[in-house]
DNA sequence: TGCAAATATATGTACATACATTAAATGTTG
DNA sequence: CAACATTTAATGTATGTACATATATTTGCA
């Protein structure tokens, strides 16, 4: 559906302006559809992002700056996110050894585990861009690093 | 900045999951930019985007139903938004004469006016996509609205 | 050495989001 | 018309977001 149906708004100022909604819209649509898979597996979103990070690491620790660095909300507390993921096991947290204002984050096995069986259920799949061709891909990443440039 | 740096992740499983991530981030970047310019003039983004749906009904009232269908973000709390915006008296609330379960909402003369100050900042537009092309915000909507289909 | 600045993380507060539940008013139908 | 279903909004709870502030540790340097 186009988005001047879906926020029943029939006109808009330019298209710049058009575009702009039309991302903030579907990027709020793929997320509600994101987060229902992650609730299947009792978590959310940023917990996946944090979780896959730490994967990433595995089996080195990753602290909370590195964490900071490399999710997609950058301003978003990863300390609380780690709070969440340390009380359902899927991650430890120690003081790191050599800095001991740093801690060090750890995936567990069950958090890898959960991991997996994500990937291996293909939902995630299922709720990314699938209508768009590999060239229409590209093409939306280089414009959307350009509105950032 | 291309995406790879943005969130240090130097490579993606393939251009679908690249252009995921990549809209996920731009949406969450050009909404902090967004949210300075609002939080200069006191209100968050989603109580503008009430605002400006309240002007456009203006001098007719909204329901709470009709904000959640022109809303961005279909499923999030328009009552409790509603209620941010009666304490700052730039809208009032009613019980509908014709339905009593339903609440009439307008927007305030200080309402119109905050709106107006806005508007007249520019501010919005320096937070858009001014770095792409008529042509390029054309298609970039037409690639998110088939994200959608 | 000692003290200020920088660093790393955690916490407090206000707001928003997501979803379930509740409460009141209205519609429907046997 | 009475019982039940539907509609409309508000509320409860858990989580996340944005930013300021606090606390502990380390670093730099006078």
């Amino acid at each position: 559906m186009k988005i001047e149906d879906e926020i029943k708004q029939p006109v808009f100022k330019d298209n710049h302006q058009k575009s702009y909604i039309n991302l903030m819209y579907t990027a709020g649509w793929l997320g509600l559809r994101q987060a229902a898979v992650f609730r299947e597996f009792g978590i959310t979103a940023p917990q996946y992002n944090v979780l896959r990070i730490l994967r990433g690491q595995h089996p080195k620790p990753a602290t909370v700056n590195l964490l900071i660095e490399r999710m997609l909300d950058k301003t978003s507390n990863a300390s609380r996110i780690v709070d969440k993921l340390e009380a359902k096991q899927f991650v430890t947290r120690t003081v790191c050894p050599n800095n001991r204002r740093a801690v060090d984050i750890c995936i567990t096995e069950a958090g890898l585990d959960l991991l997996r069986r994500i990937d291996a259920s293909g939902l995630i799949e299922q709720v990314g861009l699938r209508n768009l061709s590999d060239e229409e891909a590209a093409e939306l990443s280089r414009l959307l690093d350009k509105i950032r440039d």
